[in-house]
DNA sequence: TGTGTCACG
DNA sequence: ACGTACGTGACACAT
């Protein structure tokens, strides 16, 4: 019996400590969760420490206690709980409870007494006890058997009271600080006490008398007469006030210490409620527990060639490669799994296999992939295109919450609640020390892989159908998973011979360029360095700094170009990083990513990444080869067809952006526009300017074409006068009188705004969610930040959904029409061919003919295109 | 590994 | 008063 331990622990204040202990944390779907996370960081590490063999934590019922009947003004006046926290409670309840813990709450009593009263009950029976609080009124508490514990600064960190403790730090027993409240009161719950007596005062006068009430019968030999003043006036203060700090031990608690043994957490339910609330480190510190302890066994076998009676009409496939770039990485092997049996091939021997390729190729036999569209360019590596893909893990989860950004399985298996399978980092390793684990670990590895994806599958299917997602998913990102996949593995030719002699130009122009600059600059520095290049402007040449950085002075392209009057050395830098940027990036970026077999660059598009919908191009980024300024531009001389007397088509969507927005706030104006087929910017000049068509000038064009992106990205005067270098009043008039013009437009940026205040995210015309949770922040700068992310995602996103339904429909109809010509590259709104001669006639007839179909606005979408014998020419 | 810069839509 | 345009990726430098 006397190694049963007690724990106490006041919820509610812990709850309060943690809240202002920490930042504002919110997971994805808006919830605040920093309270919840201190709280459970608090618990973890005093269960840790303490090993209670009993544990209860109590709350305050309400707002109105026993303790009002006495004072009504008790706790009087104090700000009322911040709704960030109020919301936090469900949940600090619901992990108690996934944790066994009990816990406890009584009308009319706060949290306090009810651990007074259980306190003495386990002291009776002799048990050891531990209190733990943010508040040091249970300090009270503290007795031989008892000690308090009470939260310092930040939620972790303990201050130990026992009796010694406070002696020491107060020179009273614990229950004298019961009268040393009653004395001194307490601001935070509106008690009283004495005014004018403190706490030095308070103590002096217990040390000398014991109590309050002792006091009171020796007022005489109290010395000072303005104090004996003070303490005859408000005696029946004093006495109310020690009344009220006076924790009680008896209150009528229908729980008795016996039922608060503690049996240890249910773990799944636990790391369940961690991740409901996206607590990721604690779930990464929880898998080293479950990938040792809890991770259940798994059968495998490891087969040498494919036996056909393996191959099921239903199958999870996984192909294990070491690096994740996959258009060069070694295929390490391919693992199977078909609801019981799992088997491993190692190598790429399996594409060797004619009836597995079959399979492969059979659209009825189906499979279910962690990510279809690096199996389906793999596959095709070996000359077979995968068919029947009918479930992608990396979709799935990215359709149901864009902002989960890992593309590891494993991370991906937890964030739905599956943890038998190991990270890549875990099984491979980091860095330098990556490499390949023994064949049985690998094996395993991969194996576990095709399960989680076999086991994730109904789960999420269940979550998309109900978030009416399912066609988004299955309809568009699905098939076009594998239209990215061939376009990846067939990339596209790149003539190194082009780039080359641009380089050497260039690395000329560049040296020539250098010695200027240090000529002017009267030394030699490292030009690409910010730091070396803004100590020679700003300090040697005295320049006056425009705009700073977080390590010093901006020397960005907008700042040095409004200093080109002050210093002939400006354009030459200007020039500098200009030709340098298109000779590092571009020349010598890309002729390292062309293939030395096909002379062709291989991109890889990240289907499962960006928050809105759109696509990105990595290894290397085909989507940002320059285009503005026409010495960029010629890098694309060196994109070319694959075959003689073929030519690069090019199709784009014009204005496809606005035209979204047109739709979304049926703006009469905005819409009317677009049926007529005006030039938007001109129009929208014309209302913001109030001229006539034939009086807006190319600065207003040019000026209402930057208010059309501002509505576009979640309009901003700040954004706007920088953009257009003019001053934040004129950009807020131009602003008002846009919005004035289209009302619409107001409405629905308004309308948009107040929805995902409500739902907690925003949708596009597909149904894809954007979560955002910041967008109740307190904050002023996360919560505008959301609100504009409001504004633009369903515009961007929608827009995004549109072409990617596009290819869809152009995949589909160059297969119908049989025609050789090939879809290689997406630049999110515009879509890049090659083609036979032969075929350009027809393409100039269904390209824009199927782009423009592919989603119906109730503005028409318009598609401009070109083609030449290089993408240069497609202008 | 983070910061600044700059290329694209 | 707050300090901002939306979405990306790659490079060089500095730590």
């Amino acid at each position: 019996m006397a190694s049963e331990k007690v724990l106490l622990l006041d919820g509610n204040s812990l709850a309060y400590r943690a809240f202002f202990a920490l930042p504002l944390l919110t997971n994805e779907h808006g919830i605040h969760t920093n309270a919840v996370y201190g709280f459970t960081l608090m618990l973890q590490k005093i269960m840790e420490e303490e090993n209670p063999t009993h544990m209860l934590v109590a709350f305050d019922a309400g707002k109105t206690t026993f303790r009002h009947s006495t004072f009504g003004e008790y706790k009087g006046g104090r700000q009322k709980t911040p709704p960030e926290l109020s919301e936090q409670f469900p949940y600090v309840r619901k992990l108690i409870d996934a944790y066994g813990i009990k816990r406890y709450e009584l009308e009319m009593y706060e949290a306090d007494d009810i651990i007074g009263t259980l306190c003495k009950q386990a002291e009776d029976k002799g048990q050891q006890v531990i209190v733990v609080s943010g508040d040091k009124d249970l300090t009270q508490l503290a007795t031989e058997n008892t000690t308090v514990y009470i939260t310092r600064k930040g939620i972790t960190d303990i201050e130990k009271y026992t009796p010694s403790h406070i002696e020491e730090k107060y020179g009273l027993t614990p229950l004298q600080i019961i009268d040393m409240k009653g004395l001194m009161g307490d601001a935070s719950d509106n008690i009283p006490g004495v005014p004018g007596v403190g706490e030095k005062t308070a103590i002096k006068l217990l040390k000398e008398h014991g109590s309050v009430e002792s006091l009171y019968q020796a007022l005489d030999t109290v010395s000072g007469v303005k104090l004996k003043e003070k303490l005859t006036a408000n005696e029946e203060q004093a006495k109310m006030s020690k009344t009220l700090a006076t924790i009680e031990t008896s209150a009528p608690i229908e729980v008795s210490v016996d039922d608060l043994i503690y049996n240890g957490p249910n773990m799944d339910e636990v790391t369940a409620v961690w991740k409901e609330l996206s607590f990721k480190t604690l779930l990464d510190k929880s898998e080293h527990i479950t990938d040792e302890q809890t991770t259940t066994e798994v059968s495998f076998e490891i087969v040498d060639d494919i036996n056909p009676s393996i191959l099921k009409s239903k199958m999870a496939i996984h192909l294990e490669m070491f690096d994740e770039q996959y258009h060069t990485s070694e295929l390490l092997g391919i693992a199977l799994f078909d609801g019981e049996h799992s088997y491993f091939v190692s190598g790429s021997k399996v594409f060797q296999s004619e009836v597995f390729c079959e399979w492969l190729e059979d659209e009825t036999k189906v499979k279910y992939l962690v990510d279809s569209k690096a199996t389906q360019a793999v596959s095709r590596k070996h000359n077979v295109s995968l068919q029947g893909a009918d479930f992608d893990l990396l979709l799935a989860a990215y359709i149901v919450n864009p902002s989960i950004s890992s593309d590891d399985v494993a991370t991906m298996a937890k964030e739905f609640g599956y943890y038998e399978v190991l990270t890549d980092e875990n099984v491979y390793g980091k860095g330098a020390k990556k490499a390949t684990p023994v064949l049985e670990k690998l094996a395993e590895h991969a194996c576990r892989k095709a399960q989680a994806v076999w086991t994730l599958m109904p789960k999420l299917e269940e979550k998309l159908e109900e978030n009416e997602q399912y066609g988004l998913y299955k309809d568009l990102e699905l098939p076009l998973a594998s239209i990215l996949g061939t376009m990846e593995s067939d990339g596209v030719k790149v003539d190194a011979q082009v780039l080359k002699e641009m380089g050497v130009d260039l690395e000329q122009k560049l040296r020539s360029i250098e010695k200027d600059i240090y000529a002017l600059a009267g030394q030699e520095f490292n030009i690409n360095s910010p730091k070396q290049l803004g100590v020679i402007l700003f300090e040697k040449i005295g320049l006056t700094p425009l705009k700073k950085t977080k390590t010093g002075y901006s020397t960005a392209a907008d700042v040095l170009e409004k200093l080109e009057n002050e210093h002939e050395i400006i354009s030459y830098i200007l020039n500098y990083r200009q030709l340098g940027k298109l000779n590092s990036t571009y020349i010598e970026g890309l002729m390292k990513e062309i293939h030395d077999d096909d002379q062709k660059i291989h991109t890889r598009y990240q289907q499962a990444l960006t928050s809105t919908g759109r696509l990105s191009s990595i290894n290397p980024n085909l989507q940002n080869i320059p285009v503005r300024l026409e010495e960029g531009r010629k890098i694309r001389k060196a994109f070319v067809p694959s075959h003689p007397d073929w030519v690069m088509f090019a199709a784009d969507y014009s204005q496809i952006e606005l035209r979204v927005l047109a739709h979304m706030c049926k703006d009469e104006k905005l819409v009317d526009a677009f049926i007529n087929e005006m030039d938007i910017h001109t129009k929208t000049a014309m209302d913001v300017f109030h001229v006539e068509k034939d009086d807006v000038t190319s600065d207003m064009r040019r000026a209402a074409k930057a208010v059309n992106f501002g509505i576009v990205y979640g309009i901003s005067d700040y954004g706007l006068s920088q953009n257009l270098n003019i001053t934040r009043k004129e950009a807020a008039i131009f602003i008002e009188n846009y919005l004035n013009s289209f009302p619409g437009v107001k409405e629905y940026m308004d309308e948009i705004v107040r929805e995902a205040k409500q739902k907690g995210y925003v949708t596009t015309i597909l149904n894809r969610r954007r979560y955002l949770p910041e967008i109740t922040s307190s904050n002023f700068n996360l919560r505008s930040f959301a609100e504009r992310t409001a504004m633009n995602t369903p515009i961007q996103g929608s827009a995004a959904d549109i072409i990617k339904k596009a290819m869809i429909d152009m995949a589909k109809r160059l297969k119908e029409e049989n025609m050789q010509t090939k879809m290689l590259l997406q630049v999110h709104d515009e879509l890049i061919f090659e083609a036979p001669k032969e075929e350009i006639a027809l393409l100039e007839k269904i390209v824009p003919e199927v782009m423009e179909a592919a989603i119906k606005l109730i503005v028409p979408l318009k598609v401009e295109y070109a083609y030449g014998s290089s993408w240069y020419e497609t202008k």
